[in-house]
DNA sequence: TGTTCGGAACGAACATGTTCGTTATCTTCG
DNA sequence: CGAAGATAACGAACATGTTCGTTCCGAACA
């Protein structure tokens, strides 16, 4: 055939198109958001460095929340399970893992916030928990309260690394609102909310280590020493 | 009637254009969400509504999610608030108003979604904060930890709701999600993840009331038992 | 009274996610 | 070997959020 002269070059040009996969899309997506952050990595951006249309894409992937959830998967692989298998106190070995995973989301605050809609399924996800499971079943937990102390926890870890997510996109934003939430909190006057005032910024902020050093042991002392069946009936 | 050969008519038609502000904003928003549901209430919805651009919104609404923060604070003015001076165990009560605010999240998954990026920082949630801390005081838990706890008590109830925001627009793509992961957490086998296995199903689901009583016990008990400056340094 | 200036309003435009209808390609069966 | 059917790929289109440059109005001011 007389090739059209104004046809698309590029396709030749390429080592020869690696035809389209889940797993080729998904690995491409963790690409970009390494080298250029989240907010870059859009369908339109991925389809072009595939050398397709976006279009294309949603065969493999439902949504990009779905995708969202296959890239953090991938990253979740990083985070490191070593202290399941150490020494020492359980608790702290949990408050590691934790704290790996959640400093990873707090890297990409854009990932947590789709991870809250769909749920990342891979196997690091699954490792991650079984860890997590582990580490609560060394400290004598009960296996039903650590079924659902990990998805505390997880939930926890995830939605507070969503509220920053404003900040990939807008960091002043995300400041302003900030200020008015916490002039809002120390203007409530003694009166009308006496106990708002009285903890004042602490409400809100508080030394952000020591913040959420405390939250997660208060979440892993309530899931250990809360029995299920206590006062629910059934 | 003789048209005006191009000029918009309805400005004229109208009882007289009441002037855009803030406030008159988030009423409509509020309205129609109560009538159609958020995914109805668009930028360009509202305006159209308003008989102006959607650009002009801008002026008084930093974007949708503050939007969607401030229609947010309105609803949560129907949250009962009366269990908090009410006779009763306290955590009991505790329970009743978290559990109001929860139902209200989870009748609009979208603006739970909208309000971990951007708290809402009105009047209504000030109020419900403020009832909050009083009951945790009225059971004696430190300021302290009170403060903290809500934050996690508030930040929990949102997540989980923010959960299921793609049934707004897509029920099935969330159920077929619920089936993937499952199917995964029930095809671990036993070999490579024995304690994921052991627990199956009961990861995610459980009787969904039961569930929610138990992470609302646990969490309280966590605040109320866990001191500040235990383990921290500092 | 006339001018100027700042903010509000507006229309157009852009980027993005997603869907629809069509075309191409590949497998599978006759 | 060839036809039929499924599935992938694609381009175009739509809805939405958000921004930009411009216009307009009303108030302070000369």
């Amino acid at each position: 055939m007389a090739l059209a002269p104004e046809g698309p070059r590029s396709r030749r040009d390429r080592p020869a198109k690696p035809a389209l996969s889940r797993a080729g899309i998904v690995a491409l997506a963790v690409d970009l958001v390494r080298a250029e952050g989240l907010k870059r990595v859009t369908m339109r951006r991925l389809a072009q460095e595939l050398d397709t249309g976006a279009a294309s894409l949603y065969v493999y992937v439902r949504n990009t929340a779905e995708l969202h959830a296959a890239v953090l998967d991938e990253l979740i692989g990083s985070v490191d399970l070593s202290p399941v298998t150490a020494e020492g106190d359980w608790r702290d070995r949990l408050a590691q893992v934790v704290t790996s995973y959640t400093w990873l989301l707090f890297r990409h605050p854009g990932l947590a916030q789709s991870a809250l809609v769909a749920r990342p399924s891979g196997d690091n996800y699954l490792a991650l928990i079984e860890g997590l499971l582990a580490l609560f079943e060394q400290g004598g937990v009960p296996s039903g309260q650590a079924a659902w102390g990990v998805d505390v926890l997880m939930l926890h870890s995830t939605a507070s690394a969503a509220e920053h997510a404003s900040e990939d996109k807008d960091e002043a934003a995300d400041a302003s609102a900030w200020e008015t939430l916490t002039s809002k909190v120390l203007g409530a006057s003694a009166e009308t909310h006496p106990h708002v005032a009285a903890v004042g910024a602490d409400l809100l902020s508080g030394p952000p280590t020591a913040r959420r050093d405390w939250i997660l042991r208060a979440l892993v002392n309530g899931i250990a020493t809360t029995p299920r069946t206590a006062t629910d009936p059934h």
